[in-house]
Parts: structure tokens; C-alpha cells; sequence
DNA sequence: TATGAATGAGTATTCATTCAT
DNA sequence: GATGAATGAATACTCATTCAT
């Protein structure tokens, strides 16, 4: 019936993909709470109730970024460091996928991984994210250690892999702070401080506080 | 009869002081943004032209808390690792006392630093303070270094102790997180971490990555 | 039934003229500073919010109201004073437009000119307006001159129009502030004033300082 | 008693003076609503409490300001325009010293008075001093007058009167932006054209409206 | 006299969010 | 589905002015 041309109609899939790439621009360069709803709306180019819409409140807008972006994270990682190779290749596959992931988008996910962890609003989502990151390096180190016939205390090996994952993270602020950095140096660079120690420990070597 | 003061008109140093308890409680609880000039002004049992006064603008005032409680815990690890220990004692007590801060100050210190990691304008504080760290913790590695007659280029001093801060960083959160955990003992599994690592580089094992 | 349109919901353009009406109102009665948009948004009968997205700051606001009744000022005298007219008709016919003008609005026009004088920020587009009537008296002066085979310096000649315009400004103010005073009696004053000086001027008599 | 010297204890007068001095200058410079009582405190070495106990309030502060500034403007042209020289000789000196005085106090006298005129809690001191001007300009006129054996209504002479005024004004203004102008020359273009006009009315040469 | 300490009251500006069309 | 129009509510910041010492 209508000449016009259906350009606009675009399915929702696509259409929230858009917000969503222009969320997450904005919300990296100017921090969740400068971000305003109208520079989203119109550098996605549409009107503000449609992203309402699509994408319910700013909250759930920023979640939905840092689901997306992390999802799209993990499965790098989890491509590359595949469950059947042992351990410290894995480790170093993962790492290497990490950080060339978090270079890749330096702009990206490590900007708006760092705005979350200072909103309460954010805790739940970034725990779990979190914890699926601790739960893969920690099954790592597990899994080494029953190879050699050890085991460790489940809490012992939650904080070793969040001090891990503490060290990668705050490499991966370096990284996305010094755009010339080459990802992979990085990535080895992170595994001579964790492989090594982890290595010392698998081996049943540990510290202990002097007497004092 | 009493020598306590009369309750107002107290000298500026006093008042300074009740401001930015007040400051850091607030900005603990509610976040950065969303805490409020007069929240504080009102918990400090003062007007909030008072604040201005003394302490200029919000931002300014947030950086003032960031400075009051890290040169606090600065101070808290200068004086617990006295430079002419063996590297490895400085180390612990560095970190005994540095989890010792943060956890007598879980509502303080660490939530304060988490804020302000994800906003802008106070990267520059903070860059001051973690370089500060870093440094202190390079300097450790290198001297134990030279010690055993070793080198290691600046470049990948400075990443290893960026990795070891961060870890430290995210033990921090984690203690702050969780609040019947053991200061002592998170800074004993945070050296386990670190020294062993650090030991095996001290004796000239590194990893290197696969030919691939 | 009816085409009046709905109470709300009006176009950008009608919504403008409406705000930009009920802040010449309030600018006039209060002055620039004890003006407050608050005010101003209820006078208009719309929240504050749409007098900032359509017409800025309070000072942009100021500016478009200077803008928007000095173009309705020039307007009046250009349709009065055709420039094919011979000087002094021209001059009259002007005179009366800008004095049947200020007398006809003399709570908005005169008094949002009067406010901008103090203010610097106004400076720039108080200076544009003058200027433009500066250049059109110069304009008329120099045009009259050349017919009588005469010619005076630029500067001399900004200077007299700059004289002139001041004492219609003066007069203007006057006009003003005598409700019940006639506009077209103040323009014959301003005419005696101006064409009898301007017309010793054309004949070559001029005035020079005595040896002293 | 004491042998600690009496530097500060200065007598009222002198103080008063000071303050008047600083509050000219930042009055000046900031305008009247930008101007900070606090500014005006600091400039004059005194403490907020003092200019309250000595001045009165901001208003009352500006106003004593004009004062001064305005009758040391008039105590000048009334020195120099003696009421026994014949007109136009006064006229010209008159001007003269106007001048004088406006370029030489560039960003005191002339810049308060475009304050005062545009805030309504400052036009009895304003009309009070323009009145004056006026009644001594149409002094000069209607002694001139009489002398030739005319007369001309009391209203009409305000009015001219006014305009002379407010074309000096406009100069004074012209004068005082532009800092590299010579006072002397202005006053003669002045004097051309008022005098040149004003002679033609004291001749019995009038211009009448045409009868459209 | 002289001042540091203190405040009440006010104002511009912003933004997430939602109608009405 | 899509949008221009509209707003409630909140907040940082300022300033003239006055006590208490």
C-alpha cells in the first residue's frame, strides 16, 4: 500500500542492539551517572521512550550492558582455554583471551567493569560475574592440586583465586590506561605472578607468618 | 565548672575534622553521587555554607576524605614495615598492617577507595596513592633483587607490582565484604600469593610462553 | 467541536513566544537578577524544565528577549524611515517609529535595554543593537553631508551619532519612566535637538574650543 | 599601658574611606549583583563586620558609593564652570571637566552609574543626581534664553536638557570603553553637538513636525 | 574595637521518566 | 511502533547578614 520505505522498522533484536552499542559508548566515556539518558537515545539515533521501552529504566539499561559485554567476555575465554588441556596452558590460553579481549575493547568493558564496582545497584550482577570468574580459576587451581594428590581448603582457594583475579583485573586497568601496551606482554606478565606462586603452592610449598 | 568547650563555635580545626567524619561516613553509605551536601552537613551537626567554607566543593571534599584516610593508612603501613627489615618481613608486616587498616575501617577506607576508582575525577588522587604503593612495593622486589644479583627492567617491576597491588586491592575487598573474615589471615593468604611468586623470581625462574 | 487545540501539548514555536512573553514581563518588573525562572516558568503557565530546553540558561533567556524585542524595535523604525526619503524626513519619520515604540511598550522594551546596560554579559549584544543604530544615524548624516558637497572624519562622525543615539536613549528612559507623557511631543524635542545641531553641522558651522 | 602600636585603631573617617575605596573598585569591576561583600571586606584589609557597622548594607554600601563618586564628579564641573562666565563658556568648561573627570576615573564614576541605572532600589539617588545635571544644564539654557529676550516652557527645557545630558552620558560611556580616547576632543564633539543645537533654539530656530 | 564562626534562605540547573498524539 | 512535549523532584552552591568572643 505505502511507497515509504520500511527504514525504520527495524526488527526489536537489532533495534536494542543499537541502544545497547550506544550505551555502552556512552556510559564508558562519561561515567553511569554523567551519562544522560537523552546523549543514549540520540546517539543510538531514536527517541528516548523507545529505549525505555526496549530497555527499561538507566539501572537496567547499565546492567544490560555489563551483561552483554561480560557475557561476550567469558565466551572468549572459554573459547580459548578449553577444559581438556592442562592446567597451566588453560590458565595461559585464558589469560592471553582476557587481556586480548580487554585491549580490544579498551574502551569497553573494563571502563564500565569499573564503574560497577562502586554502585551498590551493581553488586549482585558484578558478583556473579565475578564468582564465575573465580569459579573457573579456582577450578583451575583444584583441579592441579588433586593431580598432585593435595587438596586445599575451599575457603583458602576462593581468596587465592580472588587475589588472581584481583591482580588480573588491576592489569587489565593498566592495560586499558596505557593504550601502546601490547595485550599479550601483559598477559605474560600476569602469568609469572600467578603461575609461579600457584606453581610454589601445588607443589606444597606455602608461607607462614613468623612466631613474631 | 566544666572544661568541656561551649557545644559551637569551635576553631576550624575541630570543625574540619567533625566535617569529614561525617564526609566519609556519608560518602561510605550512600555512594558518591548519592550522597548529599546537606546529609553531611547535617550529620556533622553543622550548615552546610560551613562545609563550603572550609572545604570547598563536593568533589573537593570527597578528595579531601580520600586523603585524610589514605595518608592515615599510609601511615599505618610506614610505621609497621620499617625500611631495614629483610624484604620478606617488610613485606608482611606491610600487609598485616594494610589489612589490619582496612578491615578496623571496612565502612571507611575501602569503600571510600571502590568509589573512587570509577569516576574520573579522581583519578588523578588516586593514581597518586596507588603509585605511591607500587613504588614502595617495587622498591621491595628490586632490592631483594639486587641482593641476589639480579635485575629486572623498570617496565616489568613496575607490572608485577601493579599485579600485586591489585591483588592486595581485591583482597581488600573481599575482607571489606565480608565482615567476620580475619584481617591476619587474609594478609597471610595474600603473601602466600605474593611472596611466593615474587620468591621465584627473586631466584631467576621465569615462565615464559609456549611456542605456541 | 471546537479548533481550539487543547490546553497542553502546544507546538515548540508557540510555546517559545509564550515564555519569551512572560520573561520580558518578569525581567521587566524585577529586574534581571531578582528575576527568578521560577517565576518566569509559572507566569508562561509551563515547568521550568521546558523554559531551559527551549531557550537556555537565564541569561540566554535575557539575550533572546533583548534579541526578540530589539528585532521588533528596528522593524518599527526600518518600515517608518524608507531610505529614499530626503534626510531629515527620514530622521523624523524614524524618531517617531522608535518613540511610538518605547511608548507603547513601556514595561518591556525600555527596561530590558536599561537592565542590559549594567550587566556585562549583555555587553556584546547591547553593543551589536547600538551599533546598528549607530550606523544607520552615520549613515543618514554622511549621506546628507555628501549631498551638501561636505565630508567629516569616521571617527567624528561615529562620535555625533553616538551622541545622538544617547540622547534618544536618554529620552527614551524619560519617556519611560512619564506614563503620561507623549511620544510623538518627545520625538519633535529629540528632532529639535538633533536636526538643528546636525543641520549647523551639513552647513560647515562647527564649534572649536576657545584658545583658553 | 600597652606597647603594642596602634596600627590598626585607625580613626573612623579613615576607615570609612578605605572601604569606600575598595567597595568603587570591586563594584566596578564585578557590577553590583557579582560584587561579594566578602570581596569588598578583603579588598579593603577589614573584617565582613566592620563595613556592616560602618556602611550599612550592600545597598546602602552602593549608594554611599554613588555619593561620593557623584559629588566629587559634580565638585569638579561646578570648580571649573564658574556661574558667572557667559554660557556657552561655562558650557565648554563644564563639559570639559566632566570629561576630564570621567576618563580619569574610567572604571569608578561612569561604570557605577550604568550599574545604578538598570536596579530600581537605586533610581532616588540616581533621579537626584541626574536632576541635578539637568537643572544646571537647563540653567545654563533658560539664563541664555532670557538673555535674548525669550522664554521657553518649563517642560520643554527638562527635556532638551535631558537629552543633552544623556548624549553626554552616552559619551561618557563611548569614553570610558574606549581607553585610548582623548577627553579634551570629546568634550569638544560634544560641544558641537549641543552647542550648534542648542544656539539654533536660543535664536528662535525651531523645527516643527511636517503636516504628514 | 574587631573578627572568626556561623547560618537561613534562596536559585539556577539537571535528569530520569512518562503522557498524548 | 514512535516521538515531541512535558514535568516532579532533587541538589550543589552562594551570599548577605549576624552572633559570640
Amino acid at each position: 500500500m505505502s511507497t515509504v520505505p520500511a527504514f525504520k522498522r527495524l526488527p526489536r533484536a537489532v533495534r536494542e542492539q543499537q541502544m545497547l552499542d550506544a550505551a555502552v559508548k556512552v556510559f564508558s566515556r562519561r561515567g553511569f551517572h554523567a551519562a544522560s539518558m537523552d546523549e543514549i537515545a540520540e546517539d543510538a539515533g531514536i527517541s528516548k521512550p523507545m529505549v525505555y521501552a526496549y530497555l527499561g529504566t538507566k539501572e537496567e539499561l547499565f546492567v544490560a550492558c555489563l551483561h552483554r559485554e561480560g557475557t561476550r567476555m567469558m565466551q572468549a575465554i572459554a573459547g580459548a582455554a578449553a577444559p581438556d588441556l592442562p592446567a597451566d596452558d588453560r590458565l595461559w590460553r585464558g589469560l592471553r583471551a582476557f587481556f586480548g579481549f580487554v585491549g580490544a575493547h579498551r574502551d569497553g568493558w573494563a571502563v564500565l567493569y569499573r564503574q560497577a564496582r562502586g554502585e551498590q545497584p551493581f553488586a549482585r550482577e558484578l558478583a556473579t560475574m565475578r564468582s564465575r570468574l573465580v569459579e573457573v580459576v579456582a577450578g583451575m587451581l583444584d583441579h592441579a592440586l588433586r593431580a598432585e594428590g593435595r587438596e586445599i581448603a575451599a575457603v583458602d582457594l576462593e581468596v587465592v583465586a580472588y587475589a588472581l583475579v584481583g591482580a588480573t583485573e588491576s592489569l587489565a586497568d593498566w592495560l586499558a590506561d596505557h593504550p601502546d601496551a601490547d595485550p599479550e606482554k601483559t598477559a605474560t606478565r600476569m602469568m609469572n605472578v600467578a603461575w609461579l606462586g600457584a606453581a610454589q603452592l601445588l607443589h606444597g610449598v606455602t608461607w607462614r607468618p613468623p612466631a613474631d
